[in-house]
DNA sequence: ATCTATTAATAACT
DNA sequence: TAGTTATTAATAGAT
């Protein structure tokens, strides 16, 4: 159905896959679940997409219960086992073990991928890739816009501040200039001693805040920043 | 499809039901091998007639493959099981799913490692490579560790900046107070008239500077010397 | 996401 | 359980 045949071939396209997939899932569960009402059938549908996205559907919404069902029905196996380990009677910490094992297993697995990628095929794997590409785009990105507004807003502070301290050096050169003014117009030699105090140092602070600002750093690394943060924002969310 | 409509309940009429079950099975089949092949999809489908007649479907023909993902994917329980299974005396099951779980998780860290390869598909393969992708991870984790350190420096910077705007303003007071001092203890009517002018001016810039500064605009760019550094930054990880 | 031209699925019938 | 056929449903490609 659809304008011209299709190939039962993997859809190269990468877009149109997606698209195929999209609707032919919709398409798939719908079935699924017309079949399961109309027959009164069990029906159990799992579908991982590339990207591993799950999408399920299952009779009465009892997955559960319908694969169980799958597997005594499919298996005959697991029962091999049992004899020697009952007459030993060690069950219990033979269960134990496994269980521990189980659990170190799913620990490194987690620990390799970032979840529980271990149990996947290729495709699962590759499907795994790719959730977890996902998942770090996105928190990447969030971080991102996070960082990159929280550092725009301390910019802004930087350049309100740094306004102020501009107005504030003007001023006080203002002031030094008037009192310079007024020393020398009507000086006295008292309050002459005190301008100089004054004037010289707000001149000194001045020039080194501008300092620091526009040359960026002395000791540490306040324009660092800047050069630290352009790797991070070039090489960004790809997405 | 078909010559009319059909409501979407329960075949009553037990060979209709029983036709439309075969029928629709084959294409419900049909259609999950499609979007397996065409979308590059995970697929597992499992049908019981109401007879209990069991079908299936599943991509690779992997059906526990795929079942252990979706377990894995939607589960991390599994371990309720075990006390009534313990009292029912259904140990060997249980134990035969443990052991198998943990051969599965072996054979999939060994996959990613990079040992055992060789059962593996293109498509496993494929998948452990992306596997090996998680160095992303890494780079991330180097990214945030940078960003942070920016980010406290910049506040440091801040707390600078702040510390020098409070002193500048300090010294602005003591020097106002120094001129109002001088113009008040030597006042001619002459100069009297500077004073006012100077002080009633810094007094009104201030205000202006504050007010533009927190309306987020200058117009263009006089104290702009980190303004331009901004637009690198903010500008950011568009790659 | 929405819209069509087409193909595919299938209900009723044989 | 299979064909046949009239119809509806699904959907590929385009918007």
């Amino acid at each position: 159905m659809g304008r011209g045949r299709v190939q039962l071939k993997r859809i190269e396209n990468k877009i149109n896959r997606q698209v195929t997939f999209s609707k032919r899932r919709s398409g798939l569960l719908k079935k699924a679940c017309e079949i399961s009402v109309l027959c009164d059938a069990d029906v159990a549908l799992i579908v991982f997409s590339t990207k591993g996205k799950l999408s399920e559907y299952a009779t009465d919404a009892s997955m559960e219960r319908i694969l169980e069902r799958y597997e005594s029905y499919s298996s005959s196996d697991k029962q091999i086992v049992s004899t020697d380990l009952i007459s030993t009677g060690s069950w219990s910490l033979e269960h134990a073990k496994l269980r521990h094992r189980i659990e170190h297993l799913q620990r490194n697995q987690r620990n390799l991928v970032g979840e529980d990628l271990d149990p996947l095929s290729l495709r699962e794997l590759q499907s795994v890739e790719h959730q977890l590409e996902n998942a770090l785009k996105h928190i990447r990105l969030k971080k991102n816009q996070l960082m990159n507004l929280s550092i725009a807003e301390m910019h802004k502070k930087d350049k309100i501040m740094q306004e102020e301290n501009n107005f504030l050096g003007k001023k006080i050169k203002e002031s030094e200039k008037a009192l310079a003014e007024l020393g020398q117009l009507d000086c006295q030699s008292q309050d002459a001693s005190q301008p100089p105090i004054i004037m010289s140092e707000p001149t000194t602070q001045h020039v080194d805040i501008n300092r620091e600002i526009s040359s960026g750093e002395g000791s540490t690394n306040q324009n660092q920043p800047c050069t630290a943060l352009l790797p991070w924002m070039l090489r960004g969310p790809s997405k």
